[in-house]
DNA sequence: AGAGGTAAACGAATGATTTTCGTTTAATTC
DNA sequence: GAATTAAACGAAAATCATTCGTTTACCTCT
């Protein structure tokens, strides 16, 4: 019982690397591979068995949060409902976790279940007759604010602490703000709403 | 001419820095003090004799990124329009940067100038008989909005490389796209248009 | 004009990080 | 039962951010 060699159960799987990894985002905003070793008592040159290096942890990080997002299945007829339902789901899948945002933002695309998010906006756009030129506005736009908006979650409080030089009339927003997670749901709802809502109009045009 | 001392004139500058640091992040979307020093042809324990480290480096360009960003003098009248232009020089200073974008999303801020385009929405806004509760929605909207938007325009055209699994409903919103640049120009004024019709209808009710 | 202090470069060294490589041993397959 | 694969380890290389001591130019004060 020296020297560790290969185990009877293996101690590792991808799955198990990204939720420990995850663990530690939430915790501390970000992870290095000793770290991460070390949360599942394990070195870090084994992690290498399993994943190909530590941009492909943050990939399976991604497919963690996508697939977390629940699409609906049939059309249910109101695509704005259908639109709602699927930005908000993306949106809250995405809160669950603000500090993995920054690292996903610098980070290429190559995971296979985010295409799944887009194709299923586009097809509820196309069955409520936007053009193909309009569906790709639409769901640039969408994806745009929901990002933007899980990234505000993200942002730390300090981002809005007024210092004295500014004007009062933004000191008094904050006063009037909540909780900043009750105030990032509120605010997002309120901007999907907004969009919706325009959206309908360009339509109609 | 041997040992390389102090120099008659100084090679370097914050600003110099700041500078050098964005061209490379333009270049390869990031940067090392090693690169950053060869670029300024110096070493990289030199910088140290001007900023504080890599983290001042990055504030040193959200500066410049903000600073850029011009706001309108008095009031137009129109607050929308006001608006539109505050959002709209928001965007076009981050868009000329994009892949800056990343670096300043994990990284809290700590730069003075950047408070400035926050009172000047909440100034606007004010004025335009947004009570402060609405002001904090309007202005965290068109804050998320505008960085998911320059977002979008850092992300490499690989996010929308539709593979084979993906429906032909989003292909064709694809195909119907301009180039990368264009097209994400003119969604960022669509869906920026149709946030401040959204605001209006908001504040009449 | 000379002296003392500060500024700004350098090179070397430190500690942390990602990644690779060779070795060992358990599990699986033929 | 022999051979291959899988999965751990430890050691070591490459790169990075940062610190430190040293050297020398510039500035100020007398």
């Amino acid at each position: 019982m020296d020297a560790m060699a290969r185990p009877s159960k293996p101690k590792l799987s991808p799955d198990a690397i990204a939720a420990a990894a995850l663990k530690l985002i939430d915790k501390h905003g970000e992870f290095t591979l000793p770290q991460l070793a070390k949360a599942l008592s394990v070195t870090a040159s084994s992690l290498y068995n399993h994943v190909a290096g530590k941009d492909e942890i943050i990939e399976l990080m991604r497919g963690r949060a996508m697939s977390a997002i629940s699409l609906p299945d049939g059309d249910s007829g109101d695509w704005q409902e259908t639109v709602r339902q699927i930005a908000t789901s993306y949106w809250e899948s995405y809160s669950k976790h603000p500090r993995l945002i920054p690292l996903l933002t610098s980070h290429t695309v190559r995971d296979r279940t985010t295409l799944r998010v887009y194709d299923a906006l586009a097809q509820t756009l196309a069955q409520a007759g936007f053009p193909p030129a309009d569906r790709l506005h639409a769901i640039t736009i969408i994806d745009s604010f929901v990002l933007g908006s899980a990234l505000d979650a993200a942002a730390p409080e300090i981002v809005w602490e007024a210092n004295d030089s500014s004007g009062h009339e933004f000191k008094e927003a904050l006063d009037a703000g909540l909780q900043l997670e009750q105030r990032a749901r509120l605010t997002f709802h309120k901007g999907l709403e907004l969009i919706l809502l325009g959206l309908g109009n360009i339509r109609s045009s």
